[in-house]
DNA sequence: AACCAGATGTTATACTGTTGCAACGCGCGT
DNA sequence: ACGCGCGTTGCAACAGTATAACATCTGGTT
């Protein structure tokens, strides 16, 4: 069952956004990103903050304060929410991360240092996410603002919908479906 | 003091964003709308809905739901937090309300009734919010979302900075410290 | 009357985030 | 060494946001 490779059904451009990726990999680059960045801020990326980052790169989907609380506590003593919530805020702060306001919880941002608006696709189904920094948007959105007299710091973009992967698995099942009916 | 007009500093396309309106004006219209969207899906817009919509309609700020919570209190016996939730709910699910993330808060929608995906303008200095649906903005996000091989179903766009009026007092007070400094 | 569905009432609780203060560590200048 | 400042962490309590679960009511239907 399930040889849908053949098929080739949605020719889109490649979607690199919801692409899996090494875990290790991607964890020891960003850690070393993340150090460069806090370098050169002159801000100290200390082991709770680490840890913290890595537990959210290791994740594929975003952590909510208290899951990231409970993961430390199996590694360290009793920990208490402000602990978590100052790691966050930290990273949060220095780019490293970001909170999506939707699902309140965090997830490690793909572009660290980076100064960016992005935008983040939400899985409904299987809750994982994907953060895009489309320029396009950027200049939309800081066009309207402009238009509006508005003058932007910051901005969260969160789209609710279905993944590649999940829309693929849905039309399978309705294929199936479909088959079997007839 | 403050005699501004006289300047035109800022020569920006009318901002209709962060206009001024007459509660009473926009309230009634607005509950006709909400009426006439309830009636076409077969929804009852009841006593306690009713209220609560037009407590979101005569705010000019995002009112959260502990906030409402009181404000029904004062009207109604004690109300309890399921019943200010279930109304919201009720009204977001209807698209006559949204729910600013950013602010744990609600408002009124703009455009009831019709499909959009609005951004929200959020001034963090007065907590004002203005509702804009830029259709070029929708455009490059359906097709960013698109070219990564997602379905989207809802979207939730909020910036930060600081509104027009705001950016004016700022720019005003500048000149002042700018003035008695020579 | 018996019944159903949707709306509301009620109680308790879960989840998310913050305040305030004490203590620790570490570099730094004297 | 000493004291000092400053950022970080520990800790206890609490504030704010949201939901679960179950009871009751109301209006329309059979």
């Amino acid at each position: 069952m399930a040889k849908r490779d053949e098929r080739g059904e949605r020719p889109r451009s490649a979607p690199k956004a919801f692409a899996p990726h090494d875990h290790d990999l991607r964890r020891s680059g960003a850690m070393r990103a993340a150090e460069a960045v806090c370098a050169a801020r002159g801000a100290q990326l200390t082991a709770i903050r680490r840890r913290v980052l890595e537990l959210l790169l290791e994740s594929h989907k975003p952590l909510g304060a208290y899951a990231l609380l409970e993961r430390l506590r199996e590694e360290r003593g009793a920990a208490q929410p402000p602990t978590i919530y100052r790691a966050l805020d930290f990273l949060v702060e220095h780019g490293l991360a970001h909170k999506v306001m939707r699902l309140n919880a965090f997830t490690a941002c793909s572009h660290p240092g980076e100064r960016h608006m992005p935008q983040f696709l939400i899985c409904s189904e299987c809750e994982r996410i994907s953060e895009i920094t489309d320029p396009a948007v950027m200049r939309a959105l800081g066009a309207a603002a402009e238009a509006a007299g508005f003058e932007a710091h910051e901005a969260a973009m969160e789209l609710l919908g279905r993944c590649p992967a999940c829309r693929e698995a849905a039309e399978e099942a309705d294929a199936a479906a479909e088959t079997t009916r007839r």
